[in-house]
DNA sequence: AATATCACG
DNA sequence: ACGTACGTGATATTT
């Protein structure tokens, strides 16, 4: 055996509460499909995989303390009431971190009556001894005193999210601390630490405690000189208090000397990348961290029934035979080798997957005899069938297809948004493996993926459509969200044409005033910067002109909108910047950014996603077409270039205060309702209720109170929120608060209500049905929980709206269409719709919207949708 | 890729 | 003591 097996190399020691406990403050709550909870595991593993990779060390070794979280010395019971017990969350996280650790090959340390740090002093010290170099990885200061020429101690901070590792070496700390690692220990028994319960001496600080250190080197050689000590203060407290003072030093010196079994060779580096571990992550859900493996995953059975079409007749009977099947998967295989990726949205087909029984799973190829016009051509044709046309996004499938019977098809991405709208992503493999149990290796070749995304379509069907009903989702399903797909595919199809050249104008005006802004701000600030640079004009407004700074953000001084406009009034560099601001933004995004999305026929045929909003509602991308500038008049000039095509005008419609409509008709509140039965100005109804003042004499600011009050509400009220939103003291804000819910008893209830349902059953429904799971609700900190309870408010309110307008677009669609008509709804804003009206039809079109908006649900409210038209979207609002 | 800002309901 | 209103998406800048 050689002596110095172990000469030069490295060995990283991690400690693993406290790395797990960063992980776990630092990262956003994560749960997977059972449940568990997960963030700090992952945490500590992308920290692991971080350091491993900087550090390269050949051994690794995890120290854990037995008892999470054990108190350093059970004996000094008096100072443990600062430390919380650890959050559930967490705790049930450590045994499972322990587990991967295994699974993973990971030498752990714990030892009962001996804490991580401990057995981490120890062994540093034993490693340095062997000749290797140390690495100590932890979240926990104390550890510096461990820092030698071959100790280097990596602490990882999060810093505006990421995560960045301060390192020291015994010269770091002296350099950072003024101290050596050693004196570091007495510096720390001087001043105390309540949360690992180090009592201190009392009346010395850090400043202090530092001081002193650095002058004698050591509390004993302190105490020696103790009637030299300054200030007094410090000198009298050590006097009094020194044997406070040696205890605390005892409590603060971490044991390198402890006695438990280990080898060095027990911590070497294997292969981390085990089977074992693979499952684990997987079944943690930790997605991206699975591409660091490079196991083999066993070929699923069913790839043996994967089947190549490449003949006409072959490809003929395959489409024959589905034509019979009770349910079809149908999946679209793009060929993306000849096209850059910048046209990859024009890829054309290079196959089609099919599938529709466990051994009837094919892939048809694209060729020169069957071509993809023909295979669409055979795609379309298939949904005329009585089987069930299961697919992953049926509204990008319909540019490429037509869809003959609607109710014959089944979206999969839309079934599996409903069941947990939270996801950022829907996919294939994902939804393959949620609900199918199937794993799909992700770098197989685009054939076998391709069917398998058909054979998911295919199964999932069923499973989805289950636990749909399950759910009570299923009329939801059927009833609103399928036919929406194709009211949604009519209305991207349509488009909304736009002025180009006006729009051009418009940009050029933007262009030459944002010019004479620029030259008048860089006057006023004596220097040239990048205006749109919140970090290079915070410098200039407030260090060099030196303003008056408000908030300060992570990075620097915040430069928001709501700061600069309490300084405008006083300087005008900064009213200009506002302006500039305000301008800049119309011309990047809505002056250039909307003309990049004219396509060929003049219009802009942007996307309306059905599977992004947490609440229900619809979102539009590519470009928004729901955030148009309305509430300042620059801005609301845009819409005079979105215009309707010749004979044709715009009608437009929006609901008179749906979600208080619906807060109305939920809580069952009668006073609420009653308001709203009789009154047109529900602001003002509210005003004179909650301000006990006759309707005709309330003021416009008691009016604009009890609007604000009525957008709390909505929004899950808060004091704090409402308090800010008014400009006013929280407690004034509670009292209007407490006001409203005497006034409006039934209100508070229902929202208690919903609040209480949602603790209860870990989500919200809409009055249709709709689920929006809150994971928010369970979590131990106060911050999470309240965002919780607000969005178990708001969520079956907004989402109940977004339900009931989505009905409306269903019916108006329908309407129009049965009845011939050439008008056809263009966009959507939540509450209104915008409907490109040929000029005969603008009467019945009218009808048909009023009729369908207001009674597209039945509430104990009247639905209110306001009607008006001409010949710009500006016009018509 | 993340942050700050700002447009809408 | 904590530190927020609910729901989105696009842009420019910076890392």
């Amino acid at each position: 055996m050689n002596e110095r097996q172990y000469e030069n190399q490295k060995i990283l020691l991690i400690d693993g509460h406290s790395i797990l406990n960063r992980a776990f403050y630092g990262i956003p709550d994560l749960t997977n499909a059972e449940g568990l909870h997960t963030n700090a595991i992952y945490g500590f593993l992308n920290i692991l995989f971080k350091v491993l990779e900087e550090e390269k060390p050949e051994y690794l070794t995890v120290a854990f303390d037995v008892h999470a979280p054990t108190f350093r010395h059970e004996m000094f019971e008096d100072y443990k009431g600062t430390r919380k017990p650890m959050a559930e969350e967490l705790r049930q996280q450590v045994p499972v971190m322990k587990e991967v650790l295994q699974a993973m090959g990971i030498r752990i340390v714990e030892q009962a009556g001996l804490e991580a740090d401990d057995l981490i002093g120890t062994l540093s010290k034993r490693g340095e001894k062997e000749g290797m170099n140390v690495v100590v990885l932890s979240g926990d200061r104390d550890l510096l005193q461990l820092a030698t020429e071959k100790v280097k101690i990596r602490i990882p901070k999060t810093k505006q999210g990421r995560t960045e590792v301060e390192d020291y070496l015994a010269a770091d700390v002296k350099e950072k601390y003024q101290v050596t690692p050693q004196e570091f220990i007495d510096v720390k028994a001087l001043m105390g630490d309540s949360s690992d319960n180090i009592p201190g001496v009392p009346s010395i600080g850090e400043k202090t405690a530092t001081k002193i250190i650095v002058e004698y080197g050591s509390i004993e050689n302190a105490y020696s000189h103790v009637e030299e000590l300054k200030p007094p203060r410090a000198a009298k407290a050590l006097k009094e208090h020194y044997d406070m003072a040696q205890m605390s030093k005892a409590l603060a010196t971490i044991n390198v000397d402890a006695d438990f079994p280990y080898e060095f060779s027990e911590g070497k580096i294997g292969n981390l990348y085990t089977q074992e571990a693979y499952e684990y992550f997987q079944r943690l859900q930790f997605k991206n961290l699975l591409g660091r493996f490079d196991v083999e995953s066993p070929a699923n059975q069913i790839e043996d029934q994967f089947r190549e079409i490449t003949k006409e007749e072959e490809a003929e009977a395959v489409f024959e035979k589905a034509a019979g099947a009770p349910c079809v998967g149908i999946a679209f295989e793009k060929d993306t080798e000849n096209v850059l990726p910048l046209f990859k949205d024009q890829a054309g087909l290079s196959g089609i997957g099919v599938a529709f029984g466990e051994d009837q799973i094919y892939n048809i190829r694209t060729s020169d005899t069957m071509t993809e016009t023909y295979l669409l051509e055979k795609v379309t044709s298939l949904t005329e069938s009585r089987a069930v046309i299961s697919m992953f996004d049926v509204k990008a499938a319909m540019k490429q297809i037509q869809i003959r019977k609607p109710e014959n098809t089944f979206d999969v991405h839309v079934a599996a948004y409903l069941l947990n709208p939270l996801k950022s992503a829907y996919e294939t493999d994902d939804i393959a493996h949620e609900y199918l149990d199937l794993n799909i290796d992700e770098k197989l070749p685009a054939e076998k993926k391709t069917c398998y995304e058909a054979y998911t379509m295919f199964r999932a069907e069923k499973v989805l459509r289950e636990k749909l009903r399950e759910y009570e989702m299923e009329a939801l399903f059927d009833e609103i969200e399928m036919p929406l797909v194709f009211t949604l595919s009519d209305m991207e199809k349509a488009g909304v044409r736009i002025a180009a050249d006006q729009l051009k104008m418009y940009g050029s005006e933007l262009g030459d005033k944002i010019e004479e802004l620029e030259k008048e701000i860089y006057d006023l600030a004596q220097e040239t910067f990048n205006i749109n640079s919140p970090k290079q004009l915070g410098v200039v407004l407030f260090e060099h002109l030196e303003l008056p700074h408000g908030k300060k953000t992570k990075t620097g001084y915040s430069t928001a909108a709501d700061i600069l406009e309490k300084l405008a009034p006083d300087y005008p560099i900064v009213s200009k910047i506002l302006e500039y601001r305000q301008l800049a933004k119309l011309k990047s995004t809505y002056a250039d950014g909307l003309a990049n999305f004219i396509s060929d026929d003049g219009r802009i045929h942007g996307t309306f996603n059905q599977t992004v909003t947490a609440t229900g509602r619809i979102s539009s991308t590519e470009p928004n077409l729901q955030n148009i500038p309305i509430r300042m008049e620059l801005g609301r000039l845009i819409r005079k270039v979105f215009i309707p095509e010749e004979g044709y005008v715009f009608v437009d419609a929006d609901y008179s205060q749906i979600e208080l409509r619906i807060l109305a008709h939920c809580s069952g509140d009668e006073a609420l309702i009653h308001a709203y039965q009789e009154a047109q100005d529900i602001h003002r109804i509210t005003a004179s209720q909650v301000f006990h003042t006759p309707f005709e004499e309330v003021t416009d600011l008691q009016r604009r109170n009890a609007k604000a009050v009525n957008f709390g509400i909505v929004y899950g009220i808060s004091s704090f929120g409402l308090s800010q939103d008014l400009s006013i003291t929280r407690k004034e804000a509670g009292e209007y608060i407490d006001r409203y819910f005497e006034t409006y008893p039934g209100v508070k209830a229902y929202l208690d209500g919903e609040v209480a349902f949602g603790k209860e059953n870990g989500y919200v429904k809409t009055m249709f049905g709709r689920r929006r799971p809150i994971p928010e609700l369970s979590s131990s900190n106060f911050m999470q929980r309240s965002f919780g309870e607000r969005v178990a408010m708001n969520s079956p309110i907004q989402g109940a709206a977004a339900d009931i307008m989505k009905i409306a677009m269903i019916r108006v669609g329908r309407a129009l269409r049965s009845r011939g008509l050439k008008s056809r709804i263009v966009i959507q804003v939540h509450d209104e719709l915008l409907i490109e009206t040929k000029k005969e039809e603008v009467e019945i079109v009218k009808q048909i919207l009023k009729e369908e908006m207001e009674h597209a649900a039945d509430l104990r409210v009247p639905l209110i949708a306001d009607m008006s038209q001409g010949s710009s979207w500006y016009e018509a609002k």
